[in-house]
DNA sequence: AATGAATGAGGATTCATTCAT
DNA sequence: AATGAATGAATCCTCATTCAT
């Protein structure tokens, strides 16, 4: 490799430049959320020194907002259900909580951060809380759409009672796996809580008492 | 006033001292958690100054872990069962969910502080987290030996499971109200938690399909 | 239109590039001083971007001496003495005091940023200094050369004298203007002014005691 | 000197410690204005590590605004007239100017520093240049008691002219001192000052002509 | 039991400047 | 003639912690 290819590595690069940058911020925010992951840090990880990272990014809230936009894009890629509509709506609930419980596996930096950064109640919210809460909205209403199209007897408030306890169950199950180790059945856990969220969508269906 | 009398304000309580540092610090850290929680900060909230937190507290992982254990003991005496051991395993199921749900709602820090503890992942632990996983384990400990009472015909990794589901469920509604607002009526969406453990239950004795 | 002239506008006119970064440096360092002034800062208000900046000026050295040399060419064209010598010595000095006053309300950032270079004292004099004490001295020398014509009698020691009290009276009267708004009538100052230099000649005279 | 001895040198004399970072600070920004003085830099003068001075003052904005609190205590002591009231007016207001002059040539820190802030139009205004305008118009309002008592003719806007016009000469001096070098006689060119000043309170008076 | 004073390490961010294109 | 990207040094300031009193 002559000099001048090596120089050009270094030079000029800006997308390749962000992408480490992001990289290495999402591994750390990952690991010890907003507070706990330092300029120096990133810096360190990624080989580009503190101030190339003010070149792309504002500054250290504009950098996290970018890591929870981008890790939601890849966590969504690794959901992304087979389109097709076969099997009776059990089946295709099932089906959904498998492939969001190997997601949350695969890729767990986007939740694992998210969930910190919601949890948290800072005077000045940090940027990347909003956009966290806005895709997870984003999420959200997708769910609810599949929610009406498999129980269309049910009204809006009882698809919102079903969406809303169908995530709670997705985070409560992630955080169960987080502290408890890999060890940890994430898919069989989802396969019960996909039975039990369909049998709440036929218990909260008209003629049934809630 | 004598001049030990006007000393013995500024002296001697100890205890008092150390509650209003628990109490400034356990609302700091349940709002930024344990890297935004600042000695500084909680200095300046209980007004009394650093160094004076150092003589009660070994450093500020101490004092992070003295704020779960409090916290977790004001919470536990928010939720407290009454001990009456009536009705059906239903009805009791419910009236535990609703217990949690209220505790839940009135003294948040807790579990908003642990959670975020848990979910970090940082080379060295905060003994915080420690402490918080071990005192969660004891809860844990408790709703299984529930959990036995209630349906003894289920095996160990039976009521293994349905513990997991009936915490993951709390924890899960605990961050849809975090991240949704007041109005969230918990107890509502705790009852139908309760609702759907109960029929995990039924679904996992033997004889019936998992 | 041609490829060519879409590509005018953004070439090519280094003239013009090189004035807007000089209104934008004049105006910052008008109001912050030389330490006050950043490249970054000027690159925002002029729209250029820093490494532009550093294709005109060597280095923000450069750039402030440039700035306080077309900042003098523009006062000194606001001040310019029509060339009629008509009158008594009175009234010419009166009508010069009365351009001065009107040239500083109408182009401060010249003086203001001049008299902050040079009260400063740092070990590596910024160059911007030498030049705004050169063209004072320039200046200095001009007013010299009209004092020694209306007041023929003075030797060079009273002339020297005469020009450094009309000079400090006119930054004096600048600094009072600069602190206490522009409600300040500054050419009723200066006309007081003139006549109070128009006196000392007289009592610089040979045969007045001092 | 024991250990000890020279152990509680470095331990715990906070107006010590004061006291030499405002030398420090005053030293410095009397040299090279606000931006110019850099924490580390009056950290390296005063031996103590940046931290202590924030222990000792909230924010630099704050350090500076001691330096001129202190700055113009030190000089008004410099100042201070010799409270004998001998002699007619001119013989009064030649003996103020003399003071000033000495005093302007034996702290002129205070004076320095005061003008660059005061030259400075930031949007937001540190508070140095607060406190400098305020005591500046303390000791303006001296100068306009002194001058009602020597000139009782004379109505209030004249009184105003009269004083703005002794500032103002005083100031310009100053500078005049500042960018010619130590060899300018400032107590002579303040001699001529209070002539003058004598002169337009003469002129100023009822019955002469502006 | 408490605290005023101090401190080294590290925090985020901006600085003036360079250089390949 | 111009600029996107980069960078080391410096910026102000906060951090957790200590220690003599």
């Amino acid at each position: 490799m002559t000099r001048s290819q090596a120089t050009r590595r270094k030079r000029a690069n800006g997308v390749e430049s962000r992408q480490r940058i992001l990289d290495a911020a999402a591994e750390i925010a990952g690991e010890r959320g907003y507070e706990g992951t330092s300029i120096a840090a990133v810096s360190a990880k990624c080989g580009l020194p503190p101030s190339s990272i003010y070149w792309h990014f504002k500054d250290k809230d504009d950098l996290i907002a970018a890591v929870i936009e981008r890790s939601f894009e890849i966590w969504l890629a690794a959901v992304e259900v087979p389109d097709e509509r076969t099997g009776n709506s059990l089946e295709r609930v099932t089906v959904m909580a498998a492939n969001v419980a190997k997601s949350l596996v695969d890729a767990p930096d986007f939740l694992r951060l998210g969930l910190m950064l919601a949890l948290e109640r800072r005077p000045s919210e940090p940027r990347g809380r909003t956009v966290f809460l806005q895709v997870r909205e984003t999420a959200r209403q997708k769910i609810t759409e599949v929610g009406r199209t498999l129980f269309p007897d049910l009204d809006e408030g009882a698809i919102h009672t079903l969406t809303t306890y169908a995530i709670a169950g997705a985070d409560g199950l992630f955080v169960h796996r987080e502290t408890s180790g890999e060890a940890v059945d994430l898919v069989a856990m989802f396969e019960l809580h996909a039975q039990l969220v369909h049998e709440a969508a036929r218990r909260l269906m008209p003629g049934n008492s809630g």
